[in-house]
DNA sequence: ACAATAGTGTCTGTCAGACATTATAGC
DNA sequence: GCTATAATGTCTGACAGACACTATTGT
């Protein structure tokens, strides 16, 4: 009745591997760009994915073994031209997940030619990270569960690729209100040992790190 | 080989009538929900439509009349739930139009039932529209292509649902310069004539308008 | 004591909001 | 003159960045 529509989901999985952020690549063993680079992804399968998120957290259960505690719609990629089998629309999602995730993680500075439009995917993945992370705690979610708020400074200077003043940071960081304590510390060497923190268990993510914050509605009125 | 999935385009076109924003429905003529109010929409067309986004044109094109001057993908609504004819996917776009485009308007404050999860996909539309008016010049594609800077602002206090300063207000716009003056002066009553703008031909709209909330009066304590 | 990093206090330039003031039209 | 709106000028509180300062560990 209607000419067949192929319905893919392909997950743009990233972690920060030394410092440098990384994106989960896998090698197609099947045509079509057999042998090239590819995100892991694969047909939706209406018998038992709910809907596409449930897709998504199916392939990275089978194909990447692990239920990364971040993921989110990034936009569906389409067209006639992106896939020689013909029409296609690929759903695609970004996840991030702990340096400790076992994949192989290539830099996503100096990708080589991947497969389908996978490497525009995977642009589009970053700069989402980079301008959500201007204004929300989803950098957090590249760090293992507890942190210091030294290494979460780090990592928040990685991805928006400036340094950053450390009073200012931990003054927004507090504002927020997004991170609790966890008894115990971290020391690396001679020194003063660092407060490890984790992520409050919380349903939004979305609130502003820096410039545009909302400013202390709280002292405005009663 | 694959079962086969449903894949359509809807879109939320939107504008402000009189003040109120508002949504364009179709009352749909055919099952399923026949009878009852829907957004545009219509099935891919792999033939025809080079990818998502050309169908979208097409649907509003041929249902609408309208080719708009802003549209952006919204997000993919998928799932084995949505649509009694089996699994689907919807990708949703959402477009702004000047009030003078004719259609079946309603305020989105107060809509009925709607058709499969259509009442979702405005409620997200909505939410990205306030949410990118208070860091864009969105908000001007809603309004006829010249307009004086009050008419703007009105526009932002609509949609933003806050009173603005008009003369931050002005400071931000033209800090922002993406506006251009057009000859002429628009004038209603016994007062000074307006000066008349146009939104700047441009390819990029992720412009800072206001770097934080508006700030909340308190003259009061302290 | 020193070294090294964690964490805080304080100053200051900048800027958004508040609001006063001037400008331009018709009467 | 008056009224109404357009448009601009000026002041001020608040906040982000800069940076000095204190705190806590091991040797």
């Amino acid at each position: 009745m209607y000419p067949s529509i192929i319905v893919t989901v392909d997950v743009v999985l990233m972690t920060l591997c030394l410092d440098v952020l990384c994106v989960a690549l896998i090698r197609r063993p099947n045509a079509p760009f057999a042998g090239e680079l590819a995100l892991p992804g694969g047909y939706v399968h209406a018998q038992e994915d709910g809907n596409a998120e449930d897709a998504a957290y199916r392939i990275l259960r089978e194909k990447m073994g692990i239920r990364p505690p971040y993921l989110e719609q990034l936009a569906t990629f389409s067209g006639n031209r992106r896939d020689p089998r013909g029409w296609s629309a690929s759903i695609a999602y970004f996840a991030l997940v702990s340096p400790t995730t076992e994949a192989t993680w290539q830099p996503v500075s100096k990708l080589q030619k991947l497969a389908f439009d996978h490497a525009a995917i995977i642009q589009a993945a970053v700069d989402r990270l980079r301008s959500k992370s201007a204004y929300s705690v989803l950098p957090a979610y590249l760090l293992p569960e507890t942190f210091t708020l030294a290494e979460l400074q780090k990592i928040y200077e990685q991805v928006l690729g400036s340094p950053l003043d450390k009073s200012s940071f931990r003054r927004k960081i507090k504002e927020l209100d997004l991170l609790d304590q966890v008894a115990g510390s971290f020391q690396v060497g001679n020194q003063r040992p660092a407060q490890i923190y984790r992520l409050k268990k919380m349903m939004t993510f979305d609130r502003t790190l820096s410039q545009s914050a909302p400013r202390k509605a709280g002292r405005s009125g009663q």
